[in-house]
DNA sequence: TTAGGGTTAG
């Protein structure tokens, strides 16, 4: 072929080039065109140059077929062509392949130039081959590429980032002829990365002054890693302005990430309302910095924004959304991103999957939870520790549950159980029933020499208090070498759970001669243990301390006091609390609600509920549960069996056995024992049986009275109570034989009655 | 040929 032809397949190949990206299907059988053109024609020093175009276009085609083939039959290489397909193999996965390539190509006539060098050397850094580097840093120094800047930018990249070698990376730096603003970059970036903000703000000036350098994004955003203060980020801040580099996409990300994290919402918004071009981590750092910030609605919405742009989440932005929907408890949402997490396959992904389960978790969706922790492929602690959690609050066989996985954990996974495996794991006891697993756990914990840690001290003292075991939840408490405000709520709590409330308060004694304050946590512990004690001079001193530490705020403490005023029998000081309150919520309003109640004011406890649904505060079955028991108390049937009749259909709320038990009650008491019956014929508890069988004999209805006895008798065989009421019963009507029949059979069951005690002996 | 940003629990 003339040399003519052979300069037209080069301008037909560059062609091809430009007008790729216009058509590219027609562009893959025109470059198939050249290519069996350039195989009959001669050999031209321009041949090996068109080939190697030819070579590179299938390679981006991602034919990696054809490339090999361009490359095999060309009949001279040179070492763009050799580059050319080396870096093809790596960027498309095949990295053994690319390397064998390498290797032939030391073995070949061609050898390799700074660019190959490069290539691979960024090979070996992003794929973290730390051996395959510094044999082909021997390499470089060999063929005397060392201080090429080029080369050299690699080496110091691939010795921070792969053998966070800083000594070797200056070594390479201080040998280059020349650096450029790459070589710069590259080390001022490593050593951003691992927190060296000294050595970076000196590099940083040496850049500046001994080489003349004016920092570019690249070098603004190592910068930005390295602040931590609001002052230093506005530094950054007026840099990129100076620079012109602040709505860059990427210096922009950077400024609204760390202005958000460094609690500057409404600047790092401003930034991100300026760049002209957001990508999804612009999206992201905003929504993150939302969450962060306590607005996780504003960051549900702006989410919805993206979406609607068309911008694709991503598993970052997914799992920053996730977390503002868990906090605003807001279910709703969270079932629309999942379905964002199904739509762009998310499912396996480590961290948007546990986002996901601590939603459903919230929820108490068990089995979503289980589901979505089997799907994801890579788990890492905090999904296992998830799981874990998430099984602790398991109703039923928790330690079982909890146990099983913690096993698998072990057996199965290379991932390794932290503190806050430990935390969980113990967690999960949470009766006296549990008691054994729970001192194998904490044997466990004690193996491990980490008793004496804060969080696990205060789990384990939680653990033992929750399993009856006062004594070892205090010898718990004393192994904490840095006691901290919950190990002292903690302690305090614990012998409140058990009945010693005198200890409760004492220990709280000890908590402030110490030197801890109380708090949030503590307060309305010691408040519910003067409450019990009935010690109202006790509680009126805890009552000055809320309103010393400024706690007027806080509706969780201040619905103790209402208690505690309630329950040590002045009412008139507990609604002077209540109304003091700034937002009473469904728990403030029940706790007076009860205290009207326990007083034998029904009328003062409806007229509550009232204010309360005016209000809009949605009453919950412990506010049903006062109302009824007020007006129980007081013979209010009509208004029992309208309360009871709101809760179930107005609010949906699923009764529960003291419910039934307060309606039985005060139907029984009104002699209306047939209709009492009808309620709970087919749902009824113990108690409800058992209240309503005391009234029968009050009534001396003995054919109701049998029906309920029997039935006590199959929900609880053991109860004493039923056997000895129905036997009075027939007593009192002269059938002995049948009341003899049934104190034996209570013999035969091994029931025993209770005796009674006196506070008063 | 070489350099950069955002995410999960307690």
């Amino acid at each position: 072929m003339h040399r003519r032809s052979t300069r037209k397949l080069l301008s037909d190949a560059i062609q091809l080039l430009l007008h790729h990206h216009l058509k590219p299907r027609k562009s893959i059988e025109e470059c198939k065109q050249i290519h069996a053109k350039l195989i009959r024609s001669n050999q031209t020093p321009l041949q090996i140059h068109i080939f190697n175009i030819l070579l590179n276009f299938y390679s981006q085609c991602n034919d990696l077929c054809s490339a090999r083939r361009v490359f095999d039959q060309m009949p001279h290489k040179n070492v763009v062509s050799w580059t050319s397909l080396i870096s093809s193999y790596a960027l498309h996965g095949f990295l053994r392949t690319s390397v064998a390539l390498f290797t032939e190509m030391l073995e070949s006539t061609v050898k390799p130039n700074t660019h190959t060098f490069s290539f691979m050397i960024h090979e070996c850094t992003t794929s973290c081959l730390s051996v395959l580097g510094i044999q082909i840093h021997c390499l470089v120094i060999k063929f005397g590429f060392e201080k090429d800047e080029f080369l050299g930018s690699a080496l110091v990249d691939f010795y921070l980032k792969v053998w966070n070698n800083m000594d070797e990376a200056f070594r390479v730096f201080d040998g280059l002829w020349r650096r450029d603003r790459v070589t710069w970059n590259v080390l001022i970036s490593g050593l951003a990365d691992v927190s060296d903000v000294g050595e970076v703000l000196r590099l940083f000036r040496e850049m500046r002054v001994a080489d003349e350098l004016r920092p570019n994004d690249y070098t603004l955003t190592s910068l930005l890693k390295c602040c931590s203060l609001i002052i230093e980020v506005d530094q950054i801040h007026g840099l990129a302005m100076k620079y012109g580099m602040e709505s860059d996409v990427v210096v922009g990300s950077g400024l609204v990430d760390m202005y958000g994290k460094c609690g500057k919402l409404d600047t790092g918004r401003k930034v991100f309302d300026s760049m002209e071009v957001k990508d999804i981590f612009s999206w992201s750092s905003i929504i993150a910095s939302y969450v962060r910030n306590g607005s996780p609605e504003q960051a549900v919405t702006l989410f919805l924004h993206m979406c609607r742009q068309g911008v694709k989440p991503d598993q970052h932005v997914l799992s920053s959304v996730l977390r503002a929907c868990a906090e605003a408890g807001n279910l709703e949402s969270g079932i629309q991103v999942h379905a964002q997490m199904i739509k762009n396959a998310y499912q396996a992904d480590c961290f948007v999957g546990s986002a996901l389960m601590s939603i459903y978790a919230n929820a108490k969706e068990l089995g979503s939870v289980e589901k979505l922790f089997r799907r994801i492929e890579n788990k890492d602690i905090v999904a296992w520790n998830c799981i874990l959690m998430c099984y602790a609050q398991k109703e039923e066989l928790a330690t079982f549950y909890s146990i099983s996985l913690f096993r698998e954990l072990c057996q199965t996974s290379t991932v390794r159980p932290d503190m806050a495996t430990l935390v969980a794991l113990i967690a999960s006891c949470q009766s006296v029933l549990d008691l054994a697993v729970g001192i194998q756990i904490h044997g466990l914990i004690m193996k491990r020499r980490v008793g004496c840690e804060t969080s696990i001290g205060n789990a384990v003292i939680i653990m033992y208090s929750n399993c009856g075991s006062i004594i070892d939840a205090y010898k718990a408490f004393d192994d904490i070498v840095n006691k901290d405000e919950i190990s002292w709520s903690s302690i305090i709590g614990s012998h409140l759970q058990n009945g010693f409330e005198l200890e409760a308060v004492n220990i709280c004694k000890e908590m402030l001669a110490e030197g801890i304050y109380l708090t949030s946590f503590s307060l309305p512990l010691c408040i519910a243990a003067s409450a019990k004690l009935a010690a109202i001079d006790l509680g009126k001193q805890f009552h000055s301390f809320f309103v010393k530490l400024g706690l007027e705020g806080d509706t969780f403490v201040g619905s103790s006091i209402v208690d505690m005023y309630a329950k040590c029998g002045n009412v008139e000081a507990s609604q002077k609390a209540f109304k003091e309150l700034q937002e009473p919520n469904v728990v403030s309003f029940n706790t007076m609600i009860s205290g009207f109640a326990r007083q034998g004011n029904a009328a003062k406890a409806i007229e509550l509920y009232g204010e309360m649904e005016k209000m809009g505060i949605v009453p919950n079955g412990v506010t049903f549960l006062a109302l009824l028991s007020g007006c129980s108390h007081m013979g209010l049937v009509e208004n029992s069996l309208a309360f009871f009749n709101i809760m179930c259909q107005k609010y949906n709320i699923e009764p529960e056995p003291e419910h039934f038990a307060c309606l039985v009650d005060v139907l029984g008491r009104a002699g209306r024992l047939e209709e009492a019956y009808c309620i709970i014929e087919n749902d009824g508890s113990v108690l409800a049986w058992k209240t309503l069988l005391s009234a029968c004999r009050n009534y001396e209805n003995t054919k109701l009275a049998e029906k309920c006895a029997t039935k006590v008798m199959q929900l609880d065989p053991t109860d004493h109570s039923s056997y000895v009421l129905l036997s009075n019963l027939y007593s009192r009507e002269g059938k002995w034989k049948e009341a003899s029949k049934l104190r034996q059979k209570l013999v035969n069951v091994g029931g025993k009655k209770n005796l009674g005690s006196s506070w008063l002996m």
